[in-house]
Order: C-alpha cells, then sequence, then structure tokens
DNA sequence: AGCTCATTTGGTGCTTTTGCCAAATATGCC
DNA sequence: GGCATATTTGGCAAAAGCACCAAATGAGCT
C-alpha cells in the first residue's frame, strides 16, 4: 500500500506549490492575459483594479513558482508566459465546471 | 482593455475554486490514489498517514469541487475520481517543475 | 435496545494568504 | 542633483486554510 511520505510526499508538495501559484483568480486572469501579449505591471494592475502593489505581489509569486517571467526594461518591468500549458489548467477547470452543472441540471430534471 | 470583472471575474473565481481544491499535496495523492481504484476513507487515511477526520474534510473539499464522487456502502463511504482529466493538473505542474529545474541547472553550468 | 466500527461535524489554536498603505528602490529626464 | 514615474518591499489587520480532538451521526450486528 503506497503512503504518503518520503520522495512521494515531496514530489507532490512541489506539484501543490506550483498549482497553488494559479489558484487565485486574479492570477488565472493574469495568465490568460500574458497568454497573449507580454503586459507591464502598470497595465495589468489597471486591468485588474487593484493596489499595483497587489498586482506585483502576485506577479512575484507566479514568478517563483516558474510561471511567468520579468523583463525589465526602461523604467517599466513586462511580465510574460513562460510556459504555455499554464492555460492547460483553466481547460481541465473549466471542463470540471462544465461537468458539475450539466450534473445540476440532470439532478433538477429528474 | 478587458478587465478583471463582471462575467468574467464570476468565471475566473469558479475556476479558481476547483484550482485551489488540489491545491494541496494530501488531495493530489488521493486523487492520484482515486484515479486507480476507488477507495474507503479509513484505508485513504491510513495511507496519508493523518486523523480520518482530516481526510474526510479533505475528501469532501474535493468532491464540494466536482472532482470525486462518494458512495456509500455498508458501514463504508467510497469515494473515486469523478473525471479522470483531474490528472492533467498534474502532468502540468510536473512539466512546469521540470522546466524550472532545467532552467537552474543551466544558469550553474553558465 | 445496546454495542462497535466508519464517517462526518463542530470547535479550537495556529499558520498562511491577501489587500492596502507607506516607505524604499530604480530609472529616465530636466 | 532634483523630480516624476514605475515597481518592489515591509508592515499590518482581516480572512481563509489546516490539523487535531471530541462529540454527533449512521449502519450493521447480537
Amino acid at each position: 500500500m503506497r503512503k504518503l511520505e518520503g520522495q512521494t510526499k515531496r514530489r507532490l508538495e512541489a506539484q501543490a506549490r506550483v498549482i497553488k501559484a494559479l489558484a487565485h483568480p486574479t492570477r488565472l486572469f493574469l495568465v490568460e492575459e500574458l497568454c497573449k501579449e507580454e503586459r507591464c505591471v502598470c497595465e495589468l494592475a489597471e486591468m485588474v483594479g487593484s493596489d499595483m502593489s497587489t498586482v506585483s505581489k502576485h506577479l512575484a509569486l507566479l514568478r517563483q513558482a516558474g510561471i511567468v517571467k520579468d523583463d525589465k526594461r526602461g523604467k517599466k518591468v513586462f511580465y510574460r508566459l513562460r510556459m504555455g500549458c499554464a492555460l492547460d489548467f483553466t481547460s481541465c477547470a473549466s471542463a470540471i465546471l462544465e461537468e458539475t452543472s450539466r450534473r445540476r441540471l440532470e439532478a433538477i430534471a429528474s
């Protein structure tokens, strides 16, 4: 019987850290936007509608998780997606949500 | 310029709830195990090595997110994965982790 | 009913996360 | 240098997450 310990535990902790980095609506929004094109922090802050320091911290978190990279040019810092597969998370989450709502409708109908 | 509000915001909040449900090493372990075969709570609690109440709460969280389903039979409650695609999360997380460690090695080498 | 096993629920303390503010840092321009 | 803009960092309070314990619920058995 497999147990949650040793190497398995360490691997899952590392994976959970990456997944946790995406487990926030603002950070999902940032990932979706940065997938299209690079953006500087002040642009992103305006889109998100939060304090720039807040958005900066979200971006730092995504960077530490290896999901985005930053590029300082002049006064500005531009962020972009490092790995496109980060969007797979959202598509899988969508699939689960759709399946859930489908089941809800069936439950009501029956 | 797209903003984080209205329908977009609600969609991302829903997605983040699903992703957050997977953002914990214990819950990733449960998903991996339940992908192979159904298990009852006491088996899973032994594998995880935590209090059964703790594991039960993790499972309830996964159920609320639509990731697992439960099936009461006799005294026991068996859980199983509802959607196999939940494993896509872990493979994507792995890809990001591998890419990150690859970059670290390159940085050391240069 | 009384007993036992399996599970869930409620409560508590502790840690982490989050968002804002203010202060610090960095860059370009005059 | 002095100033304005862009970003990060540190601090703080509110909120959420987590793990354990104890109590409650439920199902089968005698």
